[in-house]
DNA sequence: AAGACGGGGTC
DNA sequence: GACCCAGTCTT
């Protein structure tokens, strides 16, 4: 690896981001949990606002789950940041309310996995352990041509391994973690790599034989699984009828009286079935919402309703409960 | 080993 | 529309 230009090309055209300015191990372990299958830019926003609600791990540890959720909703993934708090609980419990400096004591922590535990080895304590994410994965497999399916685990363990060698050789594990991300993020990218100006570009095979867009290799997704839903925004006494979730999928977030169903009739029936009798005063725009495994579609409704019953609840101010994505494509109709 | 788990950006 | 992202946990 050719450290010495990988390092110069990071200090000079590195982005300026505010978990960059921090030496603040817990700091750090929150922007790496942002950043869990999440673009920079996305998470940025939430990053500041969370810091400033939450400045220490006891503030996290002490906050009221309801409360985070609010706090975070929209950037999605909601179960890392119950497993963050969880995490902070932990570290209040095991090791007196500060981060361990220890590997295998921070992998034990909920929600730290391989990856997050060697991004905080690394970033935070200057430690040579791996952090082994999807930029990495994009550029060793480019720089050396590996023809490893990386959507297999046992493959990303060993891509892993090749890391940890060339952290442990690299001399500054903070600058190897950092810079290798930041080229994966900003030139070794998924589409149209900037290999031009890529300070690796002499010792990359896939660039010298001009393959960079056949890596990483990666067998195809599944398919999405499709699900009918009617969707009946009801209002009752100045509020709306809506649920708080318990299901794992958005677990702790509301929405209104939502019923699987393929017609209108059924899903009226069924909501008789729940002791609701509906009367609709208006179809509203249809909603398609995309998750990672599957796909909402969404038949909106406008009506009211003269009962209610268990388990839905009057919600009067969306901005007291939290709130998903899909749901707020719901409200900004009405 | 495979599936669950959000939302936004890119091409 | 299809793919990807500074992954982790559960089954």
């Amino acid at each position: 690896m050719a450290y010495l230009r990988l390092f110069d090309w990071y200090q000079t055209n590195k982005r300026d981001l505010p978990f960059r300015k921090t030496d603040n191990p817990y700091h750090i372990w929150v922007s790496e949990i942002m950043l869990q299958q999440t673009q920079v830019d996305t998470m940025l926003p939430f990053y500041d606002r969370f810091l400033t609600i939450y400045p220490t791990i006891q503030d996290l540890a002490r906050a009221d789950i309801d409360e985070i959720l609010k706090v975070v909703q929209g950037i999605g993934y909601y179960r890392r940041f119950r497993m963050l708090h969880k995490g902070a609980q932990y570290v209040i419990d095991h090791h007196d309310g500060k981060l361990p400096e220890d590997y295998f004591k921070i992998l034990k922590i909920p929600g730290i996995g391989a990856y997050t535990a060697g991004a905080i080895m690394s970033i935070a304590f200057h430690k040579p352990y791996p952090a082994t994410d999807g930029n990495v994965i994009r550029v060793l497999s480019r720089v050396k041509m590996l023809e490893d399916d990386f959507r297999l685990d046992k493959n990303k363990k060993k891509l892993n391994e090749m890391n940890k060698e060339l952290i442990e050789n690299s001399n500054n594990p903070y600058l190897y973690t950092q810079s290798m991300m930041e080229l994966g993020a900003t030139v070794c990218k998924v589409s149209n790599p900037l290999c031009d100006t890529c300070p690796l570009q002499e010792v990359c095979l896939a660039n010298i034989n001009n393959v960079q867009q056949n890596y990483p290799k990666m067998s195809p997704l599944k398919t999405k699984k499709e699900i009918q839903y009617f969707t009946f925004i009801l209002e009752y006494k100045e509020g709306f009828l809506m649920r708080k979730r318990t299901e794992d999928l958005l677990h702790g977030f509301y929405e209104f009286v939502q019923i699987e169903s393929d017609s209108l009739n059924g899903a009226l029936t069924q909501a008789q079935d729940l002791g609701l009798e509906i009367q609709i005063l208006d179809e509203l725009q249809p909603i398609k919402h995309v998750f990672t495994h599957m796909i909402w579609q969404i038949n909106l409704y406008r009506g009211t309703i003269s009962n209610i019953t268990s388990p839905y609840e009057i919600v009067h101010d969306f901005s007291q409960v939290p709130i998903a994505t899909v749901v707020k494509k719901q409200i900004k109709q009405i």
